[in-house]
DNA sequence: CTATATTTGTTGACTAATCAACATTATTGA
DNA sequence: TCAATAATGTTGATTAGTCAACAAATATAG
């Protein structure tokens, strides 16, 4: 009989948010021209900032499964932005951009960074970092 | 050359956060033992809130395309929680919940505002309640 | 009134995430 | 040492979401 209010849950909140920002993020980056979705670029991004790993630690980082990570790396490998390298523990791949991949996050970070700019175009640069804060400590709390 | 901040992108920090939200939301769900997911619960409770609409409405309200309503709505029909309906404009249904499908709402709100309690136990109430206000005026900015 | 445009739901093809099961390889404990 | 356990990547089935194209019904403009 209660009404479930979806303002008052973060829950509904960021799925929402997340769900437009993904749309927008996505009309961007098909603008470049390049063929590529923003979970690819974000796996992307990742390998860059962290270095070359395993698609089991990939999974990790992102709080997805091994099979939703062996699928992704498999669209980047045919676009041949990341390649699959042996390594001492042969069960595991080696994961590493190739210059095409590192050519590819650049243009995309821009794209990224244009859609958030344009997301807090409402705040004040105080509110800003007061939402960043406030999320990446709710972040801290859940992961 | 430069990294991207993942710590610093609304984007990244909305979508991993709703990821995982939704991952615990899902376990939950399942305790239950009954057979609905959160995107059905999301559906479910918007019809609750709001009364009965065509899918076209619900699609613009969840910021979804027509295709993807369709098919959950499908899925909410097989289940028995939701009816189409016919109306006046016969191109459109208009749906509406069940009995059952009231009953399940209840259910899953209960366990969602659960979630999000464990989800803000790091938060003191006004911290709480100005992350609530920030999502809101972002969510207005961009929807 | 009627030709044109719009809306509604649908379908098929695709990307993405999850789950459960599996084979192969590494690690560990007795 | 070697049997049991764990980790790694893979596969198939299922739920979700998007896009483009479509048919049928409705709305609109001239």
């Amino acid at each position: 009989m209660e009404k479930y209010v979806f303002t008052d849950s973060v829950g509904y909140l960021t799925t929402t948010i997340s769900r437009i920002l993904q749309q927008k993020l996505h009309a961007r980056f098909k603008y470049t021209g390049l063929n590529t979705t923003p979970e690819q670029w974000r796996l992307l991004v990742l390998i860059s900032n962290e270095g070359e790993m395993n698609q089991s630690r990939l999974a990790e980082l992102q709080h997805k499964d091994r099979a939703a990570i062996k699928r992704l790396i498999d669209h980047l490998e045919v676009k041949k932005l990341v390649t699959r390298k042996a390594g001492q523990d042969s069960r595991a791949y080696i994961i590493t951009l190739t210059q095409k991949g590192k050519e590819v996050v650049q243009v995309f970070n821009k794209a990224s960074k244009e859609t958030v700019k344009e997301a807090l175009s409402c705040f004040t640069e105080t509110e800003a970092k007061k939402l960043n804060l406030l999320l990446n400590k709710l972040l801290n709390n859940i992961s």
